[in-house]
DNA sequence: GTAGCCCTTGACGCCGACGTCAAGGCAAGA
DNA sequence: TCTTGCCTTGACGTCGGCGTCAAGGGCTAC
């Protein structure tokens, strides 16, 4: 029924370094065999394979101990406990906070993108008039 | 007309600590005083703007770099240069990755919570059939 | 016995953009 | 002269989530 931590690590798509340091954050403990080996069962990979999804979703190790302890309480899923449904609402409002910011950014490059393109543009154009056009800057980009 | 790296710093918002930083960087070198203190000029704090607005976009350092060329090489603005265009270009394309995958971890949190709320709220219900509401589950939670 | 694989702990490395502290120098005002 | 305030370089600390290496122990197969 038991396995080792290579297996465990293995099975969960992780690494043994991974768990020592979720064991030495406190999140994954271990029982240890006669000789000294760490052991783990079913309820382990459950508990580890919860922790992954959230380090997927960008949860920090420490919103994922919520989910872990509910679990261990016995619940079927480590989302049952509300402690785990506040952490949820929060990295929603999170989540949603750091979009509008990251669209707020992107417009503001893109205007600015866009800007700096139409200066080019007028640049270009006017030299047409004089003498012929004239290279107007070719520090480093369009080459190749 | 010249300053010292600490006038540069508090009319720029930021710290000697920085500018120290972009110089070992090579991203804004100092000419040195008699005395050996750095000196800089209005067109030193132009160049500071222009990394610290960009810096505030979330450009990395490097990415900055082009724009700093660009002015030093005497254009009008930062963005006057192919190569920064370039840069707009590609942080575009890396915002909106971001913000698309973000996207998608906000829908599958939002229905993890939707999920776990309906759970909660069968349980609930259940519950009231038999003997009485019965609490379910108050691990840390909603308290207060 | 010995090769080979897995396990153990300990400890330093990484990354980016600085913060913070230490020890000492220069200039100006009281 | 002494204090005050700004400046200098150098170097270590921070944060998260591990990667990577070192030195050694356990167990199995041959």
């Amino acid at each position: 029924m038991g396995m080792r931590i290579g297996e465990l690590a293995a099975r969960a798509g992780t690494t043994t370094r991974t768990l020592r340091y979720y064991e030495a954050r406190g999140l994954l403990p271990a029982r240890r065999g006669h000789n000294g080996y760490r052991t783990y069962d079913e309820d382990d990979l459950k508990l580890l394979r919860q922790i992954r999804t959230l380090q997927d979703f960008g949860f920090d190790l420490e919103e994922t101990r919520p989910f872990v302890e509910c679990l261990r309480a016995g619940h079927p899923e480590g989302d049952s406990c509300p402690a785990s449904l506040a952490v949820y609402r929060r990295k929603l409002g999170e989540l949603d906070a750091l979009i509008g910011e990251l669209q707020a950014v992107r417009a503001q490059v893109g205007q600015q993108l866009e800007r700096a393109e139409r200066a080019r543009a007028e640049l270009a154009a006017d030299a047409e008039v004089p003498g012929g056009p004239e290279p107007v800057c070719e520090l480093g980009g369009d080459h190749r």
